[in-house]
DNA sequence: CAAATAGTGTCTCTAAGACAATATCAC
DNA sequence: GTGATATTGTCTTAGAGACACTATTTG
C-alpha cells in the first residue's frame, strides 16, 4: 500500500463496507412578531416567535416539529438547512449557525439519522409562512423560555389556543455552553424541544452582544425598535438612556427620521 | 398512509433509496506543557500545544492531520470523538466541544465523507501520546495563533525541527462567532487547520470566562498555575494582583500549600 | 394640554488596569 | 542576603444602572 500511488489509491478505495447515517439538518427559525395593543400611541408588544411545522407522517404524525430535511450530495449542511428553511418560510433567513450535533442511536424511531441543528434569524416581513412540499401545516410560536439556576428550564411554545410545554434539565459543558436535555418534550417531535432550547441559548449570547439584533430588523430602525428586539430575546429589561448609550458603538445614524407615531419622531440608525 | 399505525409505518419504511454520507469526528486535543528554562527558581515556560497524527496512508500522506475516525453504529458522535482522541493520546480527555461540522462536498478525496469537529483538553500529566492503532506518528505541536483584526489569521504549529504555517481568513458570522477558511493549509491535512483555528476560537473565549482553564491543570492548583493557563491560551498578560482578584470567584481555598520552589509557598486552590 | 416616546446629562457603584509595598522561601 | 514568586492594598479609570430632566409629536 505505502507504494501505491495517491491515484491508485483513491481508484481502489471503497467506503461500502461500513453503514452509514442518514444526516438532516432542523432549522428552529426565529421572528419577532409585533402585535398592536390599546392606545394609539402605545408601541406595539414584540414576542419572540420560532417556527414549527406539524408532521402528516409518521413518525410523530400530528407533532409539532422544526423545519428540516435531508443532506443531499453535493451539498453543504448550511446549503441544506437554507434550503429547507426557505421551502417551509418562503424566506431566505439573515442569519445562520450550528447550534447542535445531535447523534443519539434512539432519536430517531426510523433508523440512524443524526441531525445537524442550527438557530436562523428571519427578518421580519409581512411573510406568513407557507405549508411546505409535505403540504404540511407550518406556523409561528410565541417562545417563553425561563431557566432558573436550579439546572432545570422550561420551554413554552403557544400559538392560538396550542400549547407546548417542555421541560428540559441544563448541562454547563467546560467550554462554559449550556447543553439541555429532555426531561418531557411536551409533544414537541424527536429531540426538538432540546433543539430549540440551545438556539434560544446561542441566541441569547448573540443578543447580548449585539451581534444577532440586527438581523431582526430591516436596515434602517430606532434606537427603539433595537432596544426592543434585545429586551424581546434575552428577556429583560433596560432603562432606554442606558441602552442609548450601549447601542452607539454599533450604530450608525442616519440623517432621517419617522413619523406618524403620537410622540416627538425617533431618528432612523444602520448598523454600523 | 394516513389510516396506517405508526408501527405498520416503520416497519415498511427504508432509508435505502437515499445515498448517505460517511460520518467522521476529528479531535483538536489541546494541552498545556511546561517547559524548564534557566534559574531554578524561575516558574518554567508554557506552551499550547494540539495533538496531530501523521497519516500512514492515503490520502494526504505524510501530512498531518487532527486525530479522528468514523462514526460507527449505536454510538454518538461525542462517544466517537471520545473513543478516537483515546486511542491516539492514550489519556481520557477531560472536556469536549463540538466547534463545526465540515460537510464540503470536495473535502475529502475518497468521497463524501463529513466531520464533526471538536475541541478538547487532555489535563497535563506525563502522557506521551502513542502510535494508534494504525501504527502513525502522534506527536505534540505548539500552537502559534494570531489573528490581527485585518481578517486574516496565521496559524504556526511547531514540533522540533517541523513547522507547519496555515493561513486563514476570518469570517464574522451574525451570532458573534468566527469562521475561518483556508487560504494556505501549510500542509495539514484536509480542512484541519481551519478546524484548529475554531477550536483555538472556541477555547480562547472559554479560557476568558474561567469556563475551561481548570481542566488543564490537577485537581489543585496555584493562582500563578491558573494565570499561566489563561494567559498562555489567550496570549494575553495579566498583572498578578488583578488576576488573583477575577479568579478568586471561581475558585475555593484549601490549607495546603507549595513547597520546595526558591521563593514564598503558594496556597493551593480548587475549582469552586 | 395629555400621553407617549426621544433624547441629554449626571450621580453612583463596580470592575478592571496599574502599581506600590510587604511576605516568605531556597540557595 | 539575593532573587524569585506570593499576597495585600490602593489609586485611577471605564462602564453600567438609576434617575432627573427636557424635547417633540398626535389626538
Amino acid at each position: 500500500m505505502d507504494n501505491n500511488s495517491e491515484q491508485a489509491f483513491l481508484a481502489g478505495y471503497s467506503m461500502d463496507d461500513y453503514e452509514r447515517p442518514s444526516v438532516t439538518a432542523d432549522v428552529a427559525a426565529f421572528m419577532i412578531r409585533s402585535e398592536a395593543c390599546g392606545s394609539y400611541r402605545k408601541e406595539p408588544q414584540s414576542r419572540l416567535s420560532v417556527l414549527l411545522i406539524r408532521r402528516g407522517g409518521h413518525p410523530y404524525k400530528d407533532c409539532w416539529a422544526l423545519p428540516g430535511g435531508f443532506l443531499q450530495k453535493g451539498e453543504t449542511i448550511e446549503e441544506c438547512a437554507l434550503r429547507e428553511i426557505t421551502e417551509e418560510a418562503g424566506v431566505a433567513p439573515a442569519a445562520l449557525m450550528l447550534t447542535g450535533l445531535y447523534t443519539a442511536p434512539d432519536r430517531d424511531p426510523r433508523g440512524w439519522i443524526i441531525s445537524a441543528a442550527f438557530a436562523s434569524v428571519i427578518t421580519d416581513t409581512e411573510t406568513e409562512p407557507v405549508g411546505g412540499d409535505d403540504a404540511n401545516d407550518a406556523q409561528w410560536f410565541d417562545v417563553s423560555f425561563d431557566n432558573d439556576d436550579t439546572g432545570s428550564a422550561v420551554l413554552t411554545l403557544m400559538h392560538g389556543n396550542i400549547r407546548l410545554e417542555a421541560h428540559l434539565t441544563e448541562h454547563r459543558s467546560s467550554f462554559g455552553r449550556t447543553e439541555y436535555r429532555i426531561a418531557e418534550s411536551g409533544g414537541i417531535a424527536f429531540d426538538h424541544a432540546a433543539m430549540i432550547a440551545s438556539a434560544l441559548s446561542v441566541l441569547r449570547s448573540g443578543a447580548e452582544n449585539f451581534s444577532i439584533i440586527f438581523d431582526f430588523l430591516p436596515e434602517k430602525f430606532t434606537l427603539n425598535q433595537l432596544q426592543r428586539v434585545q429586551e424581546t430575546i434575552m428577556n429583560i429589561s433596560v432603562l432606554p438612556p442606558n441602552f442609548r448609550r450601549k447601542a452607539a458603538d454599533y450604530v450608525t445614524e442616519t440623517d432621517e427620521y419617522t413619523s406618524g407615531a403620537g410622540h416627538r419622531p425617533a431618528k432612523l440608525f444602520m448598523k454600523k
